[in-house]
DNA sequence: GGTCAGTTGGATAGCCTCAG
DNA sequence: CTGAGGCTATCCAACTGACC
């Protein structure tokens, strides 16, 4: 009944224990910080502080102090900013922030000097210690505009990042026609929405078999399969049943290639 | 949708007590 | 004296819900 479950906790406790013996993570505190400790140190060759509860800073690159901050949102939190309960004395040159999803695919990895953090005014106060806000710290962001050595990306390839541009290259995707599509004019998404569908906005090329090329625009939320632009409309109309199939490919510059 | 305040809960270090 | 266990302060991050 339970073996399933028994399985994964199994492959977790000994997980645990290889990261452990591979110097990933040191303690039973919490994955999410130790885990961005680790990769910041593995990017930069750093050491990590022996001592879990190193005042300030938590690893040493280049002779410079690193405090990490580490965060694994939830998709449901809406929360976007990191305590910073520090001061011009304390002892960190650098302040990173690691944003993992829940999933832990890289999202971000903002990093910032203290001494810029407090030339700029990056700090809000709060009724309990101070913040920074993430939305402040756009230009901040190393992960895509650093230019990362192969070493680095191996390392940054653990946790790929989960951006939509890339991730939606060569991807490919099925939508089921539903019935919905068909009788409600496209205006309420069916129940069942697909895993994952391009983003608004996205350009679409269709290429019928034996058919002129037809470009036109994706204009539904992503998540609904829902297609409301007209081409798209009479293509599928023509070409497809409720509950047929449609299989596409993205190719990049958000184009979709249809693939039946 | 983003911001904010408050709450919750896991974890560690350091200090203390006490039994052996 | 020593080690185990309890307690407290502190740290850290997730979550919730109100508000704009």
């Amino acid at each position: 009944m339970h073996q399933k479950k028994r399985e994964l906790i199994s492959q977790f406790i000994y997980s645990w224990k290889q990261l452990k013996e591979e110097g990933v993570i040191k303690n039973q505190k919490d994955f999410t910080g130790q885990i961005a400790e680790w990769l910041i140190a593995e990017l930069y060759n750093g050491t990590l502080a022996e001592n879990g509860k190193q005042k300030d800073w938590d690893l040493i690159a280049d002779n410079l102090k690193y405090q990490v901050k580490g965060h694994a949102k939830s998709k449901t939190s809406k929360r976007r900013d990191t305590d910073f309960n520090y001061n011009m004395n304390s002892e960190l040159d650098v302040f990173v922030i690691v944003v993992f999803n829940e999933e832990f695919k890289l999202k971000n990895i903002f990093q910032i000097s203290k001494s810029e953090i407090f030339e700029k005014k990056l700090i809000e106060n709060r009724n309990k210690g101070s913040v920074i806000l993430w939305s402040k710290l756009e230009n901040y962001d190393i992960l895509r505009s650093y230019k990362w050595n192969k070493r680095q990306m191996d390392i940054l390839s653990i946790f790929f990042t989960d951006d939509d541009d890339s991730k939606i290259e060569c991807k490919t995707y099925k939508i089921k026609i539903g019935k919905d599509y068909w009788e409600k004019g496209y205006l309420t998404p069916p129940k069942k929405a697909l895993s994952s569908l391009p983003p608004e906005g996205t350009r679409i090329i269709l290429r019928p078999r034996n058919k002129k090329e037809i470009i036109c625009n994706l204009v539904n939320n992503p998540n609904k399969r829902i297609l409301s632009n007209l081409e798209l409309k009479d293509y599928i109309q023509q070409n497809f049943e409720i509950g047929d199939t449609l299989e596409f490919e993205m190719v990049g510059d958000n184009k979709m290639k249809i693939l039946n």
